[in-house]
DNA sequence: AGCAGCTATTGAACTTGAGTCAATAGCTGG
DNA sequence: CCAGCTATTGACTCAAGTTCAATAGCTGCT
């Protein structure tokens, strides 16, 4: 252990794109989180998680890789704190967007929906990160389930005849495949809900989806 | 690079729980491949995609570490290629339960369904880990995005005074929610749907799925 | 039967990236 | 202006993925 340290930024600093906050160095410790944790938001919507290395986020950031540890104790908690932001700020969003005055329910659903779809038109792709719940997102495996899911509500719209312009169908058919999804992991999760019971629910959500998007129902109900 | 090589299961094998296909050695390459792409159906299933390393897998399947890489490029491929399995046979399943005859559309959509259910049931782990859509899916990201559904669905629940207790409504809410996310995805993709009309699809299908809950509607429709 | 050649299989070495730690530089109050 | 606290650094360790030349076990041909 010789000649050690050399913080600060001396000599050949700024030479690779550690240019965020050009001040430099000795941030008050609240003010350095926030600025890494508004760092990794960007980054990580950009990037994977593995394709985003320790010492590329310091590099983003301006700072060595000892001190991202010195502030988040792993990569995974760095990423989860966030996650954990992102989080907050979609659920003030949506909050703060319905649960103001007692206007009538449906207005308030209105509102929130609205909230909620701005939340996604202006951080999409922290947004997208954010749902395919984390880490890793391979994008072949996207591709894949994606694909699994595409031809399940091929399938059916095949069935029915669906226009294959028809965008609202389409979306709504893949609307409903999530339905399915997330209800049959909860369902599989708690245990408390009859199978049958579940199925029939399903099925009625399969009518109203497309009942909803204007699909003509005819050929379902006859032979 | 002196003396190397011992292949074969001379000696001291059988030790670490290398007992899978007792006989051993030199299997063909289609053999293999099987082989490791059930176990791997195993495997991850079980574990995480980075909590399993390759060592932990070779050691498994009773091969080395090099062997695995002699069939499978890398450790993503080899994953890569074990949910491609999966995914091809739940569309099996659900194609053969669903395609046979021409029986009333309703029937095979409660067929279908069931296969479905079948498969999520037989293959609870492996669905889950398929639908986290792959690598990574740390528990706590998956806590977090899943309590940030809970904080959406419980807001609405409360506001319509769902019954703490009622398993079906709740199901139908967080199925709701499973429907706006991945409608919002997918309009995000496609911009082929105009947001107005996106929104009151969102809206409807929330009606839609309290109804086919059995939620009473009255004070929603009310002021 | 025995040998030759093909290839499944191995083990060790290489590489990359996450995580650790003692040393240092820059504030801040006395 | 100095002393002490702490934000910050850079080199080191370690684990896990990946590569590759060497080897052993079949398979068919003579």
């Amino acid at each position: 252990m010789a000649s050690k340290g050399r913080p600060g930024r001396s000599a050949d600093d700024e030479r690779k794109g550690r240019s965020r906050t050009p001040e430099g160095r000795r941030l008050a410790v609240d003010e350095r989180r926030a600025q890494l944790l508004e760092l990794g938001l960007e980054l990580f919507a950009a990037t994977t998680y593995d394709e985003l290395s320790i010492d590329a986020i310091a590099r983003a950031a301006g700072i060595s890789k000892g001190l991202l540890y010195h502030y988040f104790p792993s990569k995974r908690d760095y990423y989860v704190a966030t996650v954990r932001v992102a989080a907050e700020r979609l659920l003030a969003a949506t909050e703060a967007a319905s649960a103001d005055l007692d206007a009538p329910p449906l207005v308030l659903l209105e509102r929130g929906l609205d909230a909620y779809l701005d939340f996604v038109e202006r951080h999409g792709q922290a947004y997208a990160a954010l749902l395919r719940s984390g880490i890793g997102s391979d994008p072949e495996i996207l591709e894949l389930v994606d694909g699994t899911r595409s031809a399940l509500a091929g399938r059916i719209a095949a069935r029915i005849g669906v226009d294959e312009g028809d965008a609202l169908a389409h979306t709504a058919l893949r609307g409903w495949i999530g339905f399915v999804e997330v209800t049959s992991l909860e369902w599989q999760r708690r245990r408390d809900l009859g199978r049958e019971r579940l199925r029939e629910l399903m099925a009625a959500m399969l009518l109203a989806a497309l009942l909803a998007a204007g699909v003509d129902l005819g050929e379902l109900a006859g032979a």
